[in-house]
DNA sequence: GTCCAGGGCCTAC
DNA sequence: GTAGGCCATGGA
């Protein structure tokens, strides 16, 4: 059986394995934004190409882009996968902003924080993960982000072997870690600096410092064949 | 050639 | 409420 370990521990180990990540890869609020949305399902390796095909066309800020017609920003954006549904979704995002705050994220991060989360989700192609991105990364709130790392991290782990929802998995992170901004932005780097580069459908586990608490690792060494 | 990345929407049960 | 299809590039 694995050691069990808390979830303040998980963090512990992994920020003195990677040191302090200082995240989000992003300049600034507007192209955390962009960026936020522009790596929904896909590797930020291709979101950095797109950034430099906008950067390319002058366009560095969200208000720079809504002056671009969806047809304009698809082309320039095509490494980043469903170019064209991305496109339309950054320009639904520029007309929230500028209709609601002129263009003002500053006025936008000021508003209460539930709801501006609910008025967010509203927006076509913005889900939870993208939003919460947003608000913790771009507006500095207190809102875990959950993505397809954690869960995979946390369940290999063995901190739950329930099926959750992300409202489920965001409640059940938040109940056992302190309230804490820095924190909330720091845990879910170091979670996607591990898992981006050894926590993957075929692990490398010689780099994982939490290998010895690894459910899968410990079940595929016992067991090599399940392990494809 | 195959597999799959830091999602989210829509539709069908 | 949830499972499954769709979107549709690029690197390993």
């Amino acid at each position: 059986m694995p050691k069990t370990l808390s979830l303040p521990q998980v963090y512990s180990i992994l920020r003195n394995h990677q040191g302090p990540q200082h995240w989000w890869p992003g300049e600034t609020p507007d192209e955390i934004i962009i960026g936020a949305i522009l790596t929904q399902n896909v590797a930020w390796k291709n979101v950095v190409k797109a950034l430099d095909n906008l950067h390319s066309a002058g366009i560095y800020t969200l208000k720079d882009l809504d002056a671009f017609q969806v047809e304009a920003i698809a082309p320039l954006i095509r490494p980043t996968l469903y170019y064209n549904q991305k496109a339309m979704k950054l320009k639904t995002f520029t007309n929230f902003l500028r209709e609601r705050y002129q263009f003002n994220l500053h006025r936008m991060f000021s508003e209460e924080l539930q709801t501006l989360r609910s008025e967010m989700l509203k927006l076509k192609g913005l889900g939870p993960e993208t939003v919460d991105s947003i608000l913790l990364y771009a507006g500095s709130k207190p809102v875990f982000v959950i993505d397809a790392y954690t869960i995979r991290l946390l369940t290999r782990l063995g901190f739950t072997d329930k099926k959750m929802n992300y409202s489920q998995w965001q409640k059940f992170i938040t109940e056992r870690i302190p309230q804490d901004i820095a924190l909330y932005n720091d845990f879910h780097a170091q979670i996607v600096c591990l898992c981006k580069d050894i926590c993957r459908n075929k692990p490398r586990c010689e780099n994982c410092p939490l290998t010895s608490y690894c459910t899968y690792y410990l079940k595929n060494k016992e067991n090599p064949v399940a392990s494809s």
